[in-house]
DNA sequence: CTCCTTAGTATCTTTTTGTATACTATACCA
DNA sequence: TGGTATAGTATACAAAAAGATACTAAGGAG
């Protein structure tokens, strides 16, 4: 890895990426595209309303995704990952695969400690 | 990107480099090998020693840093980062590459608003 | 005798996050 | 007339994270 003089550019990827449920938003809208707000809601038990708002806020203030309300009611409202979002996927595939390997190793961590 | 079923991985991932300060110190061990606890501290302004601690024990305890004490006084206790901790790298470089991007965006959107 | 050093702890307060619950608008259905 | 639906907001509260500050040990310098 080469110099990194500015740290803060890692703390500004963090700082999006950070939030109990923003990681696991952004892979729901990269995997299955647009979605609306019950749906996204549907699919993380245990969220609550405000919850999923103030991230979906947050990430449209960010320019990471994109919000179409339809004037109608009941309302409609739909998500989708923006170009911009699309480029954290590298990211969010890094966690990924290292996460798969975390997990390997906190099951040797605990073969070592049961013997 | 491929499917991802289990989303935890990724907040695996997250959950051991979040936290204000975890990435920065792991960037000042990945690139400048084996400091002292003080040598971190005055290369993090504005972190305070017990934030730097609770950091360095969180790191420790996932098996991404040692820590080695000399028995001492005044104390000395040196951190480094482990072969596991390297595993890192990846990440934090996919962090910084799209920082960096992140950045000259901002700085795009700022433009665009004085226009 | 007092201050300086290091790598912490202990304690308290503030800030940030998260949870729980109730409420809204308007059309449709029975 | 009441219930259902959606995408929220408002409010109160609890929990977690972070920050500020003071304290410690043991030797050396002045």
């Amino acid at each position: 890895m080469e110099k990194i003089p500015e740290y803060c550019r890692v703390e500004d990827a963090l700082g999006i990426l950070v939030g109990k449920w923003k990681p696991i938003i952004l892979l729901h809208l990269l995997q299955e595209g647009t979605k609306r707000f019950n749906e996204l809601k549907r699919s993380m038990p245990g969220i609550t309303q405000k919850m999923l708002t103030k991230q979906l806020r947050e990430l449209e203030d960010e320019d990471i995704i994109n919000r179409v309300v339809y004037p109608q009611v009941p309302p409609k409202v739909e998500y989708s990952i923006t170009e911009y979002g699309k480029s954290l996927e590298p990211i969010l595939e890094a966690m990924h695969d290292w996460g798969t390997k975390h997990t390997m190793h906190k099951r040797k961590k605990l073969n070592q400690n049961n013997n």
